[in-house]
DNA sequence: CGATTTAGTCTATGTTGTGGACTAAATATC
DNA sequence: GATATTTAGTCCACAACATAGACTAAATCG
């Protein structure tokens, strides 16, 4: 529902404005800021000087693009003050990055552990370590840092800061933004979800419009981004595209149903017990027959699901992360037959499938550049930020 | 992306805010409108004022709710000068109906004919017959139409007003609002689109908060409401769950793929040809057992379709409506039987099914709600509209 | 019947954006 | 090379809107 605008509600949301217009074109004049807001340039001039004060903008040298008339002044957005931790933690590893507000990645570390084995109180500890080190080096850096979010694998409660069950931890009901406990505002999100911002920010994704990023793991996830925002469903859980019905009488799945996505092309399905990924690319490279049919039937497997999902979220585009990256030269062929030969009639344009430009780091970066984002769309909340 | 605020949409803004509140919130006195939306009394009663000259909210009596103090006095929306008009084109009839701002319905007309056999520009003709006969009778009871939206059974593109293609008419890239010539702004929608804001507003909606509405006719389409607003996907085709894959090696569809939902539920698949519904029914009241496991099929593969929905769309209820409405009673439980066991594990709640409460009508009123809609998301706009 | 409480209006005020005049700095034209 | 033209950006008087608090109105409580 919209909200009533007062009087510092209309100078915040135009500050807004003309931030999200800097971090989407690029660096522009104060004359260009006017026309493509709206608003007028005394405006756009007063805006842009409390942003510049803010450290949020900095001029860049004049602008020259052979017109005749005064050459404007560039501005664009400036990562040197305000920037956002993303925090991850996985099965096996706990990440950290520190992104400024252009989105330039200042600082990056993963830490091997097998969380499995650890309580959860140990585990976030040990997270709180790394940040509490990552907050350290980037004040170093002159960065203030505004805020984090932790990348959780598994269904979370984002108003709590909780994680209700986290399957491959074995954790339930943690209470992880409370435990955390850094001196600065904590969220939590589900890891799928920002892999899928982070491959809108940091990959491919700003050239790609409405995507849906399908993040293979042991489960399967997927996060629809339209018009630059997660779709996330009534309850923030859309896009489970591992318990997607591929075939009805299909294998039990550990959901409880039968024939899921995930029984057909989850890690569990392609690699034999304690294979890593790296071993199944090096057989697939050496032509090995079985390897190659397993990835084709998971690909096909996967084709039927993405059409099903093409059908019900329309996407532009369909990014390829996680385990399905490394393997997408033996996925994607079968995956693309299934849907063009199931969607071609119906619709003018198949979605093309394309590879996760990130890696391993998209929900860590995702996670960091989702704070990024909400500082964008309020900066006047952020104006009084002491700088760190 | 956010608009810039200039004095004169703070203005729109507020007036919107207050009306949408009138409009979510029943009657309320200006004071407390004045809490809930965190403007000032004076605020409140200037843009109340505005919007009772504009005849799109009333006073209505005193409000004496026990409590001691001075009792407010009630401001409601008004019915009585703003209207729209909701059209819609099918396979066998043609359908109009006014609808009042306050989304009481004034006038409703349905027009069996064979649209099939016609030419779009006869159909079109028609329907403008129709639509100018209605107007007539709103101006007579003292109502100002301000727009109107035409319900489509196919894709559509919203922004030229054009359906590029509605096999079920034989239609191909028909420039139908343009055809239509009224003489108000016209827009195009997708029929199921529609008929699922249609339940929202007309229907249980309100009380349902986000769900899927399954409109089941020739084809199955459906539409997810989220927070109040249709989730459409990137091209605005999302919702085709007819052609969700039921089973990957099922029988042939007329898209191209293979077991697709519309095979195992669609009409064609429920009925014999030539067939009505309410035949069926009978024959089910009637205890007939072929019937029986026809429906018991059929809601069976749209339990697994729905699964799949809720695994992507996460609704927080599905509504059956169009031909599965009438059979309710003997789809539903299989229907239910299937989604619980597939999705029982995973979540909390398992989205309950409950039956239309619209019927035909669903797509005519929905399509002028959403006009009604526009109109209370932006009533600056409207404010000058001549009283026809 | 007076005290209290709440609704709504009125008036002076403050914040914000506006529009046009103005200065600055480039290219185009002669 | 001087002048006209064009565009960028700032300045200043002004207008639009919301605000705060005083004020009036109309009820209940004691």
């Amino acid at each position: 529902m919209a909200q009533a605008v007062r009087h510092d509600s209309m100078r915040a949301g135009n500050l807004a404005v003309v931030l999200g217009e800097l971090d989407r074109s690029g660096p522009l004049t104060r004359a260009a800021l006017a026309e493509t807001t709206g608003l007028t340039k005394t405006t756009v001039s007063k805006l842009v000087g409390d942003l510049i004060d803010a450290g949020m903008a900095v001029e860049s040298g004049a602008v020259r693009d052979g017109e005749r008339g005064r050459p404007g002044v560039a501005v664009r957005l400036s990562g040197h003050r305000v920037a956002a931790l993303g925090l991850e933690i996985n099965v096996d590893y706990l990440a950290a990055c520190v992104v400024d507000l252009s989105r330039t990645v200042r600082l990056i570390r993963t830490q091997p552990v097998d969380n499995r084995a650890a309580s959860p109180v140990d585990v976030i500890g040990r997270l709180r370590q790394l940040a509490t080190g990552m907050l350290a080096d980037a004040a170093a850096q002159g960065l203030s840092v505004a805020g984090a979010i932790v990348a959780l694998p598994g269904p979370v409660d984002r108003s709590t800061g909780a994680v209700h069950r986290a399957p491959n931890l074995g954790w339930r009901d943690v209470t992880v933004a409370e435990t955390l406990a850094l001196p600065l505002p904590v969220l939590v999100d589900n890891e799928a979800n920002l892999a899928a911002l982070g491959e809108l920010w940091f990959g491919s994704g700003a050239s790609l419009g409405d995507f849906l990023h399908v993040s293979g793991e042991i489960g399967i996830g997927a996060g629809l981004v339209v018009d630059g925002a997660l779709f996330r469903g009534a309850h923030g859980f859309a896009g489970e595209l591992g318990h997607v019905v591929v075939s009805p009488d299909g294998p039990a799945c550990r959901c409880g149903g039968t024939g899921c996505l995930e029984r057909y092309a989850g890690q569990d399905a392609l690699l034999p017990p304690d294979e890593e990924i790296t071993e199944l690319v090096a057989r697939l490279k050496a032509d090995e027959p079985t390897a190659a049919t397993a990835c084709e039937r998971a690909g096909s497997a996967l084709g039927v699901a993405l059409t099903t999902a093409v059908n019900l979220l329309d996407p532009d585009t369909i990014v390829l992360g996680g385990i399905f990256a490394p393997l997408f030269p033996w996925v994607s062929g079968p995956a693309e037959e299934a849907m063009r030969k199931r969607l071609g009639q119906m619709r003018a344009r198949v979605p093309a499938l394309v590879v996760s430009q990130v890696g391993a780091d998209a929900a860590t970066l995702g996670a960091a550049g989702q704070v990024i984002q909400r500082i964008i769309a309020d900066p006047g909340a952020f104006l009084l930020t002491p700088q760190g």
